[in-house]
DNA sequence: TCAAACAACTCATCTATATGAATCCTTCCC
DNA sequence: GGGAAGGATTCATATAGATGAGTTGTTTGA
């Protein structure tokens, strides 16, 4: 048995969930990099002295999580944030699918951004409360509009921790090669695993309405996002404004991925 | 091995999934009824000429997807329709948690129903797509007052095939003992174990308005569930409306169970 | 040089077995 | 009757190993 053995160690819990707090905490240290392999399932047994069924017992559920994603004949990978994950497990908004015969969840397609402001800002209560800082504290605050298809859908209002993303500014952020979650994680190194959206119909506000091409105080779908990281520390507080009028939000618990559930 | 061996049967697919196939139709079928246990690992291994492991992997998924329920020591059982269970998988209006404090998703609460109408009707386009029938065909429509402490939040407007559900009337329906799926499942065997839902935010029709004390084009949550039984067969369509004025909907994509996650 | 064959490695499936823990039922004793 | 003890049954955890399947890189041979 190797240097981390589990054997002799805690009691009451099962050794499979202990190597999985462990995975999770060398995830969350960067131990293994999104994208990079972690070592060989017998290896992983080796090294902590179980066998290796527990090893995959362990890893069963962070792949479930969508935390690491297996391949047979290559290794098994911490996930990373690619346009896909974004679209079935962060993304809910898609064409309405009222009597077209369309079966709900297809024809999905990616937002494009547009950035509408990048500044620095001090957190309110409630986003301070949501990211689990001071009210008061330095965050970034970034407002983007979303098209789909040609049309303005989505108005997304981010608020970040400072200190968690020292150095990005406007240029940095626009510049990103990917989805925003892919900027976190490439180069932040934080993972963002799963999210949290509360829903609520309100009248919506002139400004939103505006860059929606709603008229004022037109229904609107108000969603307010925390996004978290390995260990339920969340990262981003994220409020959207949706024009429900050719889009509607899907949620398909249980069932959100067709790739995952084979 | 017993007379339902699975040995030197299908190619290509895992044993497993096969028994998963046959589990989940033996349940559509009424071979166990709700609340009743299956017969336990050991003997399923040896009917279906498989190792335990095998059908522990099996029942794995069905039992992390709430269609059965594992209790050590007692046994594996078709899942029930429990006030517990409708509250966490299938009921997701909660109070708002705006900067109280508190964590989201607690306190929650039981909706009280107030039956408005039941009614046979003709299944109209969108909701006999919903339903897999013909347009035309016969339906049960059923609306429903939901309160939640002494407020009323939501209406419900439920359609369900008629022939699916013989000599359901008034009178049974209002004498349910426990939630609208738990009837379905008690005296019709249909176990509703998946949900799917769709948002949009609309201005709310005079009528709904009405009921719920709203003025009359304010902005509701309107909410299109369709409700499946085994093998993703729809057993009912329901639009909900949403007063989100002191109320919220939850979506926490993987995380929705605090008992099933451990 | 190119491509086929091979070897080495990965995860995937399946078996068999042992032990522990929770539950339920019977038996026994007072 | 009541409660404790014990045994039987269940699922839960953990191990060890065999076989299969997919991937990657190397070697071999024409």
């Amino acid at each position: 048995m190797g240097q981390d053995s589990l054997a002799g160690g805690t009691y009451g819990i099962p050794l499979y969930r202990e190597l999985q707090r462990r995975l999770t905490r060398a995830l969350s240290e960067g131990t293994w990099k999104p994208g990079e392999a972690l070592p060989s399932e017998s290896r992983l047994a080796q090294q902590y002295g179980v066998s290796i069924g527990t090893v995959r017992k362990a890893i069963d559920e962070l792949v479930s999580g969508r935390i690491l994603v297996r391949q047979q004949g290559r290794g098994t990978f911490v996930a990373t944030h690619t346009a896909d994950r974004l679209l079935f497990h962060f993304f809910h908004v898609v064409p309405r699918s009222d009597g077209h015969g369309r079966p709900p969840g297809t024809e999905r397609e990616m937002p494009r951004p547009v950035l509408r402001s990048f500044r620095r800002a001090a957190a309110g209560a409630t986003v301070a409360r949501e990211l689990g800082i001071d009210a008061g504290a330095p965050i970034l605050r970034i407002d983007n509009l979303l098209l789909l298809g040609a049309r303005p859908v989505i108005v997304d209002e981010i608020s970040i921790s400072a200190p968690l993303f020292p150095d990005l500014d406007r240029q940095r952020f626009e510049g990103r090669p990917g989805t925003i979650y892919g900027l976190y994680q490439a180069d932040y190194g934080i993972n963002v695993v799963r999210s949290n959206e509360r829903l609520s119909a309100v009248a919506c506000p002139p400004a939103i309405a505006k860059l929606l091409g709603l008229r004022a105080r037109q229904p609107v779908l108000n969603i307010r996002r925390v996004a978290y990281t390995y260990a339920n520390r969340p990262v981003e507080s994220r409020v959207s404004w949706v024009d429900t009028r050719e889009h509607e939000y899907l949620s398909d618990l249980w069932k959100s991925d067709p790739d995952h559930d084979r």
